[in-house]
RNA sequence: GGAAGGUUGGCAGAGUGGUCUAACGCGCCGCACUUGAAAUGCGGUAUCCCGGAAACGGGAUCGGAGGUUCGAAUCCUCCACCUUCCGCCA
């Protein structure tokens, strides 16, 4: 969450943040008024309290009764004051970095670096499914009636590449120091909103299930960045890197157009993740290296890839700055996002306490959050730029070791 | 899912209704003594909220949430977690 002391005494700047992310300004004076009425209660309610005590000490038993009626009036007050002061504050994006590329939207992002050559083919390439189902390796029908529309079945090759896709991204990722961790996938709403990953906005993206009162997590940064909850990190602590592996489920609604065909937009798949708390000094340097480590994950893939920096009005909300990774996807002639990396500051760590000790006072660490490899969009990437003209697809050197062939190829039946 | 025991400050650990602004100890920080160190002595040593430029003042927190009471670490209820046992399961 936001930082309540900047909204009070800086509404400009956060006014000024909301239009640059798109968002509406009224929030500002909504959480304003609220919390001025919160702060008078609370003094009211801190000198009733001081009374009490003084009273009771006193024993003058008569008038602390009296005086208990009006502590109990302003407490129940209060109670509703603060759930509704503190909804308001969810709603509150992070602030981004001054020198974050100003644009309305995704039209505006900026790439700034490309790799790669583009794969010219001297035959039609095939979009991904069309490629998937002939190999037998992608099945949507079956999916869609097992599970409704948006779920896939990976099949034969295809799944042993999800798995040496894992593999590969996890290897390279402990290989440079991050610790692996399986993290849950299932969430307390109180804990997703210290994420900052349940505001309203966000509630109508999650699977929720009811009779647990838990959510299923949209990826494994959710349940990952609790790691650090409640937590004072020392110095020698820092960077904390860690890698995690979990599906990822998320309802897409809203989406529509060429994204509903295969697995390019589904309910759920499966990632590998990099979160890493950081001293609040160095999180731009640390933004960095993992940003170095998507590029090492792509760049050995072999697939032409541009990274992109996103414009404020395109940012996730709870990012100060953010880069994405996108891959040539051949069917669209575009590129197509595949990776984010982001620097979401202290807006997560503020929600669940991950601290560190600077001199003699506690300051909240910064933390990042940025895909290692998500297994959905990287097959899409895979199978269109190294399609062949006969349907087969060529495994990524990288990828060799991990799957144990090197080639996709329609083989009726057998894996 | 059932049963029993537990959860107190950085650690360890006392405390079963007011003397708790939480004992004693260890650790840590500062000062004194010392050529230096150890030992010793003295003082300090949690987090959060509100007000304040600050000094400081007030409030809250003994796993969490409610309740009883003028007053709760202490009594009651529910929940979470830990330990052990039973059941079930991969």
């Amino acid at each position: 969450m936001i930082d309540i002391e900047i909204v009070r005494k800086n509404p400009d700047k956060i006014r000024e943040m909301l239009v640059a992310r798109n968002m509406q300004t009224e929030l500002v004076d909504q959480f304003l008024a609220v919390d001025e009425d919160w702060r008078k209660l609370t003094s009211q309610l801190d000198e009733a309290r001081a009374l009490q005590n003084k009273l009771s000490s006193e024993k003058k038993i008569e008038e602390a009764k009296k005086n208990k009626e009006i502590i109990k009036d302003k407490e129940s007050e209060i109670a509703q004051i603060e759930g509704r002061r503190y909804e308001l504050i969810l709603e509150f994006p992070n602030i981004p970095f001054g020198d974050v590329l100003k644009g309305k939207d995704e039209s505006e992002n900026k790439s700034i670096k490309t790799v790669g050559d583009i794969p010219k083919f001297d035959f039609e390439p095939k979009d991904h499914l069309d490629i998937g189902e002939a190999l037998d390796i992608i099945d949507t029908k079956t999916a869609s009636q097992v599970s409704g529309s948006r779920f896939a079945y990976l099949k034969k090759q295809g799944a042993l590449l999800e798995f040496a896709l894992i593999q590969y991204a996890l290897n390279l990722l402990v290989k440079e120091g991050f610790e692996a961790v399986v993290p849950p996938v299932m969430i307390k709403p109180d804990v997703y909103k210290k994420m900052g990953r349940l505001s309203e906005n966000q509630k109508e993206e999650r699977f929720y299930l009811e009779k647990d009162d838990v959510y299923l997590v949209g990826s494994a940064e959710h349940t990952m960045g609790p790691l650090g909850m409640d937590k004072v990190f020392k110095e020698e602590d820092l960077p904390k890197r860690y890698v995690g592996f979990s599906t990822c489920f998320r309802r897409e609604a809203g989406s529509y157009g060429k994204d509903v065909k295969g697995i390019l937009r589904v309910h759920q798949f499966d990632k590998v993740e990099m979160y890493s708390f950081s001293h609040p000094e160095k999180s731009e340097e640390e933004h960095m290296f993992l940003l170095s480590m998507q590029e090492k994950i792509w760049g050995g893939l072999d697939i032409p890839y541009r990274v992109v920096e996103i414009c404020t009005g395109d940012m996730g909300p709870t990012d100060a700055r953010q880069f994405d990774i996108e891959a040539w996807v051949p069917s669209q002639k575009t590129y197509r996002e595949v990776a984010s990396c982001s620097n979401t500051t202290d807006y997560q760590t503020r929600g669940i306490g991950a601290k560190i000790k600077v001199g003699d006072k506690n300051q909240y660490v910064h933390a990042l959050n940025a895909t290692g490899i998500v297994i959905g969009r990287t097959i899409i990437a895979i199978l269109e730029n190294n399609q062949q003209e006969d349907g087969s697809v060529l495994i990524p050197k990288a990828l060799q070791k991990y799957t144990g062939f090197e080639i996709i190829e329609n083989s009726f039946g057998t894996n």
